[in-house]
RNA sequence: UGGGCGGUCGACUAAUGGUAGGUCAAGUGCCUUUGGAGCACUUUGUCUAGGUUCGAAUCCUAGCCGCCCAGCCA
C-alpha cells in the first residue's frame, strides 16, 4: 500500500507532556495502558481513550498494554472481556501485553502488608454508614476512626483474618492512614480493601477481599512500568492518592495525566445507562446499530477509519465540551464515500410502466461501481418495461424547484434512458400507485444525441429482477441533545426517540445484492450508506442504514415552509 | 459554601509574548448521469474589568461562569 502524505498532527498537551518527559529524562521510555473494566461493551468514548493510549505510545516508539481493571467481581464478566478485545482489534490496535489487575492481587496484597508494617494502613471496624459519617463533608473535616491507631500486630492479624474469611462482608476494611482533615476527600483515609464474597471471573473464589480502584490502579501501572497513565478528568482528584501510594511503597513512579472525556450530542456514553437500555430491551442488545458502542457502530456500518479520523479531529484537551453528532457523521460519510460501492435500491417502491418499451425485453445497462474510485470497476443492471422508482421521486403536483418526475416532465433513469411521465393510476384512496411513461430509445445510457438536458437523474430497479429486502432505517436514539437531562421524576429513557427505528420490509434492490455478505457496506445511490446485517437470509438480505446522504432537496423543502 | 480542574467562532480545536488558523455546522456560487461527491468564496470568536508590555488569547490582579469530588464503583 502506498503511504499517503503524513497526516497533520495538531499539537496537544499530552503529546507535549510526553515529549517533555523524554527530553528532561524523567522517563526514558513510553509505556501506556488501556484499562477498561470488563463490565460492559466499549463505546465511542472508549475509542478516544484507545486512540490516545495506543496512538501516543506508538508515536513515541512506546508500547501499550491492554489491562482489564477487574477489581469489582460483582459487575464483571468474561463476555465483556471477549468483546473488549474484539473491539480494540477492530478499531485497529494491538496490545503489547494482555493483563488483568487480578493478575496482581498477590503482589498488591503483599504491598498492603508492607504499608501496615510501616504504620500507613489499618483495619477499620466501621461499617459503610459509619465510614461515611466519619468522612465529614466537602466543607467539614472528617473524624478519625476509633480503630485508626491499632498496633501493627493487631492490624496484621485482623487483615489476615479478613483475607481468611473470618468476618462478614462489609464488616471491616483496610484503610490507608493519611489525613482525615484533608480538603481532598480522597485523602481522608481511603479504603484499600473491602470484604466481598463474590466469585471473580478469573480468580474464582480465591479471594474474599478485593482491592479498590485507588489501591489497585496505580500499583498495576507501576508493575507494568507505565510512564503515562492517562485517564479522564474526574480522576484528577485522585492523583495525590495515586502518587502517595507509589511514594510510600517506593515503587516505579508511574504518572497519571488526565484528559477530557468524549461527549457527543444526542448520545449517551454511560455504561450503566447503556446496560439499562439493554436490560430493559429498549434496544436489541449491546450491538444494536443505534447504540454508541463499537459493536453497535460496526453493525451499523461505521468503519474503524472513520471513527479514528473523527477522534483525531475532535482532539484532546481539559475542557468539558460536547461534540456535535454531525461531525461524527461527516467522517463516516467521508470514508464511505471513498470506499463504498454504489448500487441502486428503491426503499418505497412506485411502479413505472414504460408504455413504448417492448414487452419482455431486458437490457443489461453498464453501471459504474464507484465514481470516486476508478479501480472499483463496473457492473450491469437489468432494465425492462416495468420498474420501481422511489415514491418521493414522483409528484403529481410538483412544488417549486422540484426537478424529479411529474406529469409531462422528462428525467433520466440513471444508467438507463430518459423517460417522460404520461399518465397515472390511482387506488381507491386517491394515491398514485402506477405511473405510465414513455422512453426515448436514443438516450440509452443516459445521454440525448440532440444534446437536450434533463434536470434530474433518479434511481430505479427492474421489477422482474428486483431482490426483496428488509431495510432498517435509523434515526438518533435520543431526541434530546443531552439525553441525560431529564425533568423531575423522570429518567433518561423518557428522552428516547420513539422513531429511532423504522423497518422497511419491502424494499427493492438491484439483483447484484441478492447474496451480499454480512458487514458489506454500500451506497444506495441518492439515499445513503447501508450495511448488510447479520440477520440476512439467503435471498432476503437485511440492510442497516449507516447514515443518509446529505440531502439538499430536504433543505430546500424545509426552507420553503 | 472546602478542594480540584476549566472558560478562543454555533460545535470541537490550534496559536507556547509577535498576522487569531483548521475541521464540522451554516450560507453563497460553480460544477454534476447521485439535488451525492468535489471546487471557490463568506459569516460568526479570545468570559468580564483592570494592570504589565512597543506588543497580551498567552503574563499579573480581581471578579464572573461551568464541570468534578462526600461508593466498601471505576
Amino acid at each position: 500500500m502506498a503511504s499517503s502524505a503524513p497526516e497533520p498532527r495538531p499539537s496537544n498537551f499530552l503529546r507535549e507532556k510526553i515529549a517533555d518527559d523524554l527530553k528532561t529524562g524523567k522517563y526514558h521510555h513510553v509505556q501506556t495502558r488501556f484499562p477498561p473494566e470488563p463490565n460492559g461493551y466499549l463505546h465511542i468514548g472508549h475509542a478516544k481513550a484507545i486512540c490516545i493510549d495506543f496512538g501516543l505510545a506508538d508515536e513515541f516508539g512506546g508500547k501499550t498494554n491492554l489491562r482489564f481493571d477487574d477489581t469489582n467481581p460483582e459487575k464483571e464478566d468474561t463476555e465483556y472481556v471477549d468483546s473488549i478485545q474484539q473491539d480494540v482489534r477492530w478499531l485497529g490496535f494491538d496490545w503489547e501485553g494482555l493483563y488483568y489487575a487480578s493478575d496482581y492481587f498477590d503482589q498488591i496484597y503483599d504491598w498492603a502488608i508492607q504499608l501496615i508494617k510501616a504504620g500507613k494502613a489499618y483495619v477499620d471496624d466501621l461499617n459503610a454508614d459509619q465510614v461515611r459519617e466519619y468522612r465529614g463533608t466537602l466543607t467539614q473535616p472528617g473524624k478519625e476512626s476509633p480503630y485508626r491507631n491499632r498496633s501493627v500486630e493487631e492490624n496484621l492479624d485482623l487483615f489476615t483474618r479478613m483475607k481468611n474469611g473470618e468476618f462478614p462482608d462489609g464488616s471491616r476494611t483496610l484503610r490507608a492512614k493519611i489525613d482525615m482533615a484533608s480538603p481532598n476527600l480522597n485523602m481522608r483515609d481511603p479504603i484499600m480493601y473491602r470484604i466481598l464474597r463474590a466469585e471473580h471471573h478469573r480468580t474464582g473464589n480465591k479471594w474474599l477481599i478485593y482491592p479498590t480502584y485507588d489501591w489497585a490502579h496505580g500499583q498495576s501501572d507501576s508493575i507494568e512500568k507505565v510512564t503515562h497513565s492517562m485517564c479522564s478528568l474526574e480522576f484528577a482528584d485522585h492523583q495525590p492518592l495515586y502518587n502517595w501510594f507509589i511514594e510510600q511503597l517506593g515503587i516505579f513512579p508511574s504518572q497519571q495525566i488526565e484528559f477530557d472525556r468524549l461527549a457527543i450530542t444526542y448520545t449517551l456514553l454511560s455504561k450503566r445507562k447503556l446496560l439499562q437500555l439493554v436490560n430493559e430491551k429498549r434496544v436489541s442488545g449491546w450491538d444494536d446499530p443505534r447504540m454508541p458502542t463499537l459493536s453497535g457502530m460496526r453493525r451499523r456500518g461505521y468503519t474503524p477509519e472513520a471513527i479514528r479520523n473523527f477522534i483525531a479531529a475532535v482532539g484532546v484537551s481539559r475542557t468539558n465540551g460536547i461534540v456535535e453528532l454531525e461531525m461524527l457523521e461527516h467522517f463516516v460519510r467521508e470514508d464511505l464515500n471513498k470506499h463504498a460501492p454504489r448500487v441502486m435500491a428503491v426503499l418505497k417502491p412506485l411502479k413505472i410502466v414504460i408504455d413504448n418499451y417492448p414487452e419482455g425485453q431486458v437490457e443489461q445497462m453498464d453501471a459504474v461501481n464507484n465514481p470516486e474510485d476508478p479501480n472499483a470497476g463496473s457492473r450491469t443492471v437489468p432494465f425492462s418495461k416495468t420498474l420501481y422508482i422511489e415514491q418521493d421521486d414522483f409528484r403529481e403536483v410538483p412544488p417549486p424547484k422540484y426537478f424529479r418526475l411529474s406529469p409531462g416532465k422528462e428525467v433520466r433513469l440513471r444508467y438507463g434512458y430518459f423517460i417522460t411521465a404520461k399518465s397515472i393510476v390511482k387506488n381507491a384512496l386517491g394515491e398514485v400507485i402506477e405511473v405510465h411513461c414513455t422512453y426515448d430509445p436514443s438516450t440509452r445510457g443516459g445521454n440525448a444525441p440532440d444534446g437536450r438536458k434533463v434536470k434530474s437523474t433518479i434511481h430505479w430497479v427492474s421489477a422482474a429482477h428486483a431482490v426483496d429486502a428488509e431495510v432498517r432505517m435509523y434515526e438518533k436514539l435520543f431526541s434530546k441533545e443531552d439525553p441525560g437531562a431529564v425533568e423531575e421524576g423522570q429518567n433518561f429513557t423518557a428522552n428516547l426517540n420513539p422513531n429511532s427505528l423504522e423497518i422497511i420490509s419491502d424494499a427493492k434492490l438491484e439483483p447484484s445484492l441478492a447474496n451480499a455478505a454480512a458487514g458489506t457496506r454500500y451506497q444506495f445511490e441518492r439515499l445513503g450508506y447501508f450495511c448488510v446485517d447479520p440477520d440476512s437470509k439467503a435471498g432476503k438480505p437485511v440492510f442497516n442504514r449507516t447514515v443518509a446522504l446529505k440531502d439538499s432537496w430536504a433543505k430546500i423543502e424545509k426552507k420553503g415552509r
